[in-house]
RNA sequence: GGCGAGGUAGCUCAGAUGGUUAGAGCGCAGGAUUCAUAACCCUGAGGUCACGAGUUCAACUCUCGUUCUCGCUACCA
């Protein structure tokens, strides 16, 4: 950030009110913006910290379906759990609103309209599926039918879930609606497409001036997009939970969410300036004077970069009125254990659980997270890298810098500061505490947060060599003076490390302020750091305690016993409806022998297979090339559905299918028969 | 397969525009110390900067190729 701006609106992703946060969403796009907002309150800058929950969407009514509650419930429920996970955990918004709410409906309408009305949609006709007896049009996820791929029953309209292709609900065989169980109907339904493809040429110019000022992740995600073409994408949906769209013609239709959940930046905005009487347009809207614009930051995973780099500025483009933003900081993401975090499985550290586990210690996780933030490539949180961060560097280097220093302070002068104090004395400890505050401001305002965070360490390590240089238990009795000038300037390191902490262990930063007996609500940086004479210490107590092995093994522990029980509950998935015999007799499975194998050109999971069925040698295509070597399978024995209707895949003619088992993770392996049996016996 | 990002000490990671002996923290070894939550402080060992070519007086840093990891996308029984 080269310019200087008046005003900064900075938002973080809206988190999707479907269930609740972990440490990967907080690395994501919370932690580093809230490090970035403290900062520059304490510049005294006009800034705002803008977030909500993203209440709409599909997999919202489908989860409440589910559940058998409202959709209503499931965000009502979760709104809630997220706002106070994000309050315990010290992230201070200046409004955390939620998309359900009437303002929010209002703009995004209004923001509709205005793009309506300026001719920036194309209206396009086509066929989808309509649920006569609910009277509504089926979304993607409402059909389910038999996938024309792999005969599964239970596909999706979007997507067939066993064999994992993409599917258009047109495709299904015998597509039936999960509203009423009937068959639905074909009906003609309009939409509205936003013409990305329009405002590539536009799109390009504006990302090519932030080529070197954005990070080289954001950067070369949004050229890759360029790069392959951008489509015209659908603003609207055929669903009974969102944002109306508000056409006459439009009855039953809402907003897609994604164009919906970025406005509610906008109008959780708006409802922070009707509440506090402020002006929320000057956060939003482009101003007469282009200096006085407000300087936009989104804070995101790296998961929703093509929506905030690319789809959202389209949008703000078209409307016109709206500024764009200045730098989208993504970060990549956030591993635990060696593994990928995984919601459905249950493998990760959820933030009201680290709450209830570790009540009090939102700073020590705040700290780690910091420390190991994916700011330019994914990285790794383990408990066992937890506690050597709190041992060796809160407890060890800061924490122990000022139990140090307040305890001989009570020691020998009890606790009270006199004599010459006002400044600190030492012109290295000066200088270097400057060289601190620079550091950490370049830092932050180029979004590199792990070293921000270590640079505030430094500044304790700092003390502590100080302290053993000098060594005022020493000197004590011969100079007290010196003792007294030694400890004063370590109080002066401690002030101005409570200042710094305000930004990164808010908690830990009132801890210290407090001990200083100093009552401040903020410590901006302009002010000085001055102890007038007579000036009464708190008592010391400690700002962090060890974390002992057992702790950690039971964080390990738990998570062991969360990832593999809810893998046992994960195989248990539902049995599907009943067939009659004569169904299951139809099919003609038998065993087989894979002759030849070889991996299919151009794909990554597909593989050509020979197989001797006993009745002939037919090719058979598979999607098995991720967890088997074609020299491997050689001989292997099968079994093989050969009645399926003959498919092309990949301009090759698969004649039949190989079964296989899948595991909750996706993973295949071969059914075959356990002795070797000859090839074309019938398996029923 | 296409595109993007990344592969730097045992571990986690820094290393603008190419330039003398490649850095930090942790861990490890040794020393010093006792004010402190056996913490602090000092010293040290540890890297052919994924691999192979090329450009250059000079490459971790630029170009090309290979390979591995992650993501997006396609294909997917």
């Amino acid at each position: 950030m080269e310019k200087d701006f008046k005003r900064y609106t900075v938002t973080s992703a809206l988190p999707y009110a479907n269930g609740p946060l972990h440490i990967g969403h907080v690395a994501g796009a919370y932690l580093s913006a809230d490090i970035f907002v403290r900062h520059l309150r304490l510049k005294r800058k006009d800034v705002i910290y803008i977030c909500g929950s993203d209440e709409h969407g599909a997999a919202i009514t489908i989860k409440a379906k589910k559940e058998g509650i409202t959709p209503r419930q499931i965000i009502d429920k979760y709104h809630q759990e997220i706002k106070t996970a994000f309050e315990n955990f010290g992230i201070s918004f200046d409004f955390y609103h939620r998309t359900s709410e009437p303002i929010h409906h209002d703009l995004s309408k209004e923001f509709f309209l205005s793009l309506y009305n300026k001719g920036e949609f194309i209206e396009k006709d086509s066929d989808q599926y309509y649920d006569a007896e609910f009277n509504q049009f089926l979304a993607d996820r409402y059909i389910t039918g038999t996938c024309p791929v792999c005969s599964n029953e239970n596909a999706y309209g979007d997507q067939c879930e066993k064999c994992g292709t993409s599917l258009s609900p047109i495709d299904l065989i015998n597509p039936i609606s999960t509203l009423s169980g009937k068959t639905p109907v074909l009906k003609s339904t309009k939409h509205w497409f936003l013409p990305l493809d329009k405002y590539q040429p536009w799109l390009e110019n504006w990302l090519e001036g932030k080529k070197g000022d954005w990070k080289t992740n954001v950067y070369g995600q949004c050229t890759s997009w360029l790069k392959a073409g951008l489509q015209p994408r659908a603003m609207t949906r055929d669903l009974d939970w969102g944002v109306d769209v508000p056409l006459p013609e439009a009855e039953g239709k809402k907003l897609y969410v994604w164009l919906d959940a970025p406005i509610g930046y906008i109008s959780a905005t708006k409802q922070w300036g009707l509440d506090n009487g402020k002006d929320w347009e000057k956060y939003w809207k482009r101003q007469p004077d282009e200096n006085d614009n407000s300087c936009l930051i989104h804070f995101i995973g790296k998961d929703n970069i093509v929506f905030h780099c690319i789809i959202f500025p389209a949008i703000l483009h078209a409307h016109g009125e709206y500024i764009l933003p200045e730098n989208v900081p993504a970060n990549e993401f956030l591993n635990l254990e060696g593994d990928k975090l995984s919601t459905s499985r249950n493998h990760a550290v959820w933030l009201h659980e680290y709450m209830e586990d570790f009540p009090g210690k939102q700073d020590e996780l705040r700290y780690v997270l910091t420390s190991i933030l994916p700011e330019t490539s994914d990285s790794e949180f383990t408990w066992k890298d937890y506690q050597a961060r709190v041992n060796n560097e809160l407890v060890a280097i800061l924490g122990n810098f000022v139990n140090r220093v307040m305890i001989l302070m009570h020691k020998y002068f009890e606790g009270k500061v006199t004599g010459a104090s006002n400044e600190l004395t030492d012109k290295n400890l000066h200088a270097a505490i400057n060289d601190g505050y620079d550091e950490i401001e370049r830092a932050i305002e180029s979004f590199k947060f792990r070293q921000a965070s270590a640079a505030v360490i430094d500044i304790a390590r700092m003390g502590n060599r100080y302290l053993t240089e000098n060594e005022p238990w020493k000197i004590f009795s011969t100079e007290p003076e010196k003792t007294r000038e030694v400890l004063h300037n370590c109080l002066h390191i401690i002030a101005h490390l409570g200042v710094l902490t305000q930004t990164f262990l808010p908690a830990s930063s009132k801890k210290i302020l407090g001990m200083l007996n100093i009552q401040k609500e903020n410590w901006f940086y302009d002010e000085p750091v001055i102890f007038i004479e007579g000036h009464q210490l708190n008592k010391a107590e400690l700002l962090f305690e060890k974390v002992e092995d057992s702790i950690i093994e039971r964080q390990v522990e738990k998570l062991k016993e969360k990832t593999s029980s809810n893998q046992m509950k994960q195989s248990a998935i539902p049995a599907k409806q009943n067939i009659d015999y004569e169904q299951f007799s139809a099919m003609d499975i038998r065993a087989g022998t894979i002759l030849e194998a070889e991996k299919v050109a151009k794909t990554k999971k597909l593989l050509k297979l020979l197989i001797d069925t006993g009745i002939d040698q037919r090719t058979v295509v598979s999607g098995i090339a991720e967890y088997y070597e074609p020299e491997n399978i050689i001989g292997q024995q099968v079994s093989i559905l050969v009645n399926l209707a003959p498919r092309e895949i990949k301009g090759i003619v698969s004649q039949g299918m190989i079964l296989m088992a899948e595991n909750s993770e996706g993973k295949l392996t071969f059914v075959s028969p356990v002795d070797q049996f000859a090839e074309g016996s019938v398996i029923r």
